[in-house]
DNA sequence: TGTATTAAAGGACAAATGTCCTCGAAATTA
DNA sequence: TAATTTCGAGGACATTTGTCCTTTAATACA
């Protein structure tokens, strides 16, 4: 729990009574490699914290290929976010890449929690802001940089998915083929 | 002040007294054509819902060309994100590019109705899911169409930008160069 | 263990897009 | 009004990226 709590801190100041009275609400659960937390076309009841692993977030393209929008890590959420806040059928399917260990709250325990305590109202809206602004960085990145340099980002900037990911998830998380990526490892290696 | 009402409601309920307690933090100002409602370096302290007009949010790239990430329209709400919800210099210029109405509230006075008002809090949160939802869906987009999908996309769904803004944003807005933007609109009209 | 399946690399060619440039029309300004 | 600037269209060519395919190695499995 403990990393949880450093993880909210980093938020909103959240006192210890404050986290001990309202942490109870999240349950720990072990997600083996290759089981789902989300799946698309089911609602997404829940959001969970990642105390360890990796997940894999992705979808099914017109032609039926999947595309892979996000890669969650340790110490970071994961929810099919739309599907949650909405209650709507999930467009994304959620997957662990390696064993991973959650703490998971579902919706109606988070609805309560907000009408509860407005420090946690307040944490739901710093979440949504900050997973805002993680999303238009992608955008961002996704729209002006070549094929190479956002590998390159990758490498630097989140070179653990290169051990845990297949080439195929990693060239469709960068909006290339897997051709592409191929040209551009080998280039990188020369 | 009835669009924005309605703007609200679309949100979550808001009560005739709920909304006439706190409406009056919001001020009506006025943006004549090629006037900016950020500006790139300074904070952004504000947010406005836009009662009439246009505004474009662009940023410089390392090349120094204008890259618009955004258009914002009648009866939405704009702002520099970012800027506004961490209260650091601005990435972002927004500017209008019609003659624009706003209302608007400071970012204290925001707080303030957080503060005040759980409905508001509440409002906040939302906006802040929605926000990321658009911004998703935006990413989305980039990443999986081509120059020509992302153009029939805006002439389907925001086709009252193409009248008011110039080749130059609309082809930095879709990700795409003047030149293959050039060569789109030919081919359609054919 | 041997067979089938899957994953990654890369060749050959095609298509899409970008770069650099010119031209003419429209808008702006002196 | 004439000169200047800006904007959009589009030619010529280069580059990037994608498509389709084959090969090889790794992995799964029966």
């Amino acid at each position: 729990m403990e990393n949880f709590k450093l993880f909210l801190n980093s938020l909103t100041p959240v006192s210890d009574g404050e986290f001990e009275n309202y942490s109870q609400y999240f349950k720990g659960r072990s997600l083996p490699k290759n089981n789902y937390f989300a799946v698309q076309g089911k609602i997404c009841h829940e959001v969970a914290f990642i105390k360890k692993g990796t997940l894999r977030t992705y979808y099914l393209n017109e032609k039926s290929e999947e595309v892979t929008s996000c890669f969650c890590t340790q110490n970071n959420l994961t929810t099919s976010y739309k599907s949650f806040v909405s209650q709507q059928p999930s467009e994304l399917s959620i997957q662990a890449i390696e064993d991973t260990e959650l703490l998971v709250i579902d919706y109606r325990d988070l609805q309560n929690l907000y009408q509860k305590s407005s420090v946690w109202q307040n944490i739901g809206r710093i979440i949504a802001e900050r997973q805002y602004m993680v999303m238009e960085q992608y955008a961002s990145v996704l729209c002006n940089e070549t094929a190479k340099e956002k590998y390159l980002r990758l490498l630097k900037e989140e070179p653990s998915i290169l051990n845990k990911a297949s080439i195929n998830d990693i060239a469709s998380y960068l909006g290339i083929t897997r051709r592409t990526l191929s040209r551009i490892r080998k280039e990188i290696t020369k």
